[in-house]
DNA sequence: CTTGATGGTATCGAGTCGATACTAAATAAG
DNA sequence: CTTATTTAGTATCGACTCGATACCATCAAG
C-alpha cells in the first residue's frame, strides 16, 4: 500500500476497524467495572453526560440526543439510574413538561471510581505522536496487554510464521501444516509477535 | 490547562471520552445501516471478524475471545448469523468438538454494504496530524456534522455567550439568562461554535 | 477406563434498543 | 377562547445482548 498522495491521508478502513476494537474493549472494560456498582455501559453513559450538562441540557431529550437512542430507552435508563439512587428528579418551575435529573453524590463517587478505568491510563502511557492510525494501533496493542487479550495479529507476522521458498507453500512452526499464500495474510488466535521482523509497538 | 512536562503526553481523561463518543456514534451507525439488514452490531462484528480469520480462528471460542464475550453470547450471535444464511457451519475433521464458520456470499455482500459506513469514510477527510486528542476530536466533531448531530459543545465557547463584566455574571443570549462561572464550563445542547474566538475544527 | 480439560450449547434474568402508541403541557392559529 | 399542533416525556412490545450457570460431547493424559 502507497503511504499516500496526500499528506494527510487517513487510512479509513484500518482507522474504522481500530476504532471499533479499542470501543469494543472499553465497551467491556466499562461492563466489568460499571457491574461493580450494578451499571450497564448505557447507563454509566447517561451518568457521564448528566455529570457535565448545563441546567439547560440535563434532561432525558438531551440524553437522547447525545448517546443517539431513541426517547424510549432514555426514558428507561434514567429510570433504573433513578431507582439506583445514582440520579434526582426535579420538574422544572416553568415548563410542567420538563423534567431535570441531577446526579446524587453516590452518583459522582461511581464516576470518580471507574472513569477512565485503570487500564487505559495504563495504555496511554505506551502511545506517540504520529499519524492517527499509528497511535490507535500502539493504544490498541497496549490495552490488549492490560487486558490479557490475544493479539490476534496477521498469521505473516508472527513468530510462527515460516516463509516458503519460491514455489513451495508457507507453513506454521506451531501446527506444522501448510499455509497457502491468501491464509498468511489472515487473522489467527495463536498469534505471537515476531518481535524481529514486524516489531510490536514498543514499552 | 499546561500543554505538558512530556512530549508524548496523552490528556488521558479528554481521550477517553473522545474515544468512546466516536464509539458511541459509529455503533448507532452501526445499528442503522445494519438494522437493513437484519443485523444487530455485534452481529456485524463477528461476521467480519470471521471474513478475516483464518483457518485456526474461524470458531466460536475465537470470536468470544476477539470480541470480549462469554461463550454463550457468542454461541448465541452466531446461531443468529447461522440462521439468516450470513455463516455457514463446519465440523472440523479431526476433531470432533470443534465447528469452523465459513462467511457466504450473501454475509460478504453485507459486509462490502456497510463497512466502512459512508459517514466515516467522509468524517475521514477532515482529520488533520498531530496529537492524538486534536485527531479524535476533529473525527468526533466530522461524525457529529455527518450524522446531523447537535455538537454539545462547552458553553463558554457558545456563539451566544456573553462574558460579563468584572463581578458580574456571563449571560446566555439566547435564554438572556444569567450563567454562574461554574455553569459557563458545561456542556449545552443548544450549542453553537463561535467560530471567531473558538474555530470549530475546519472543512 | 476413569479423570479432567476443552469446545459448544441451552436457559435464565436484567438490560438495551427501535418502534409505536400514548399523555400532558406549551404554543400557535383561528 | 377554543382548537390544532408541537414538544417533553412515559408505557409497552419484541428482538437482541450479555453474564452466569448448568450441561453435554469429545479429546487427552494417567
Amino acid at each position: 500500500m502507497v503511504f499516500s498522495r496526500y499528506y494527510f491521508f487517513v487510512d479509513q478502513r484500518r482507522t474504522y476497524e481500530l476504532l471499533e476494537r479499542i470501543g469494543s474493549l472499553l465497551r467491556s472494560e466499562e461492563r466489568r467495572s460499571g457491574g461493580r456498582h450494578g451499571l450497564q455501559p448505557t447507563q454509566i453513559h447517561a451518568l457521564a453526560f448528566l455529570d457535565q450538562a448545563n441546567r439547560y441540557s440535563d434532561s432525558p431529550a438531551s440524553v437522547t440526543e447525545y448517546l443517539g437512542l431513541t426517547k424510549g430507552t432514555a426514558s428507561q435508563t434514567l429510570q433504573r439510574l433513578v431507582e439506583k439512587g445514582f440520579l434526582r428528579q426535579e420538574s422544572d418551575r416553568k415548563d410542567g413538561r420538563r423534567v431535570h435529573l441531577k446526579v446524587t453524590a453516590a452518583g459522582r463517587r461511581v464516576l470518580r471510581d471507574i472513569r477512565p478505568p485503570d487500564s487505559f491510563e495504563k495504555a496511554c502511557q505506551g502511545v506517540g505522536t504520529g499519524p492517527l492510525e499509528a497511535s490507535l494501533s500502539d493504544l490498541l496493542t497496549a490495552l490488549q496487554r492490560e487486558q490479557k487479550q490475544k493479539p490476534f495479529g496477521i498469521c505473516r507476522t508472527c513468530r510462527h510464521f515460516r516463509r516458503g521458498a519460491r514455489g513451495s507453500s508457507h507453513q506454521c512452526g506451531l501446527t506444522l501444516e501448510p499455509l497457502r499464500e491468501e491464509e498468511s495474510s489472515r487473522l489467527c488466535r495463536e498469534h505471537e509477535w515476531d518481535t524481529e521482523r514486524h516489531p510490536a509497538p514498543r514499552r
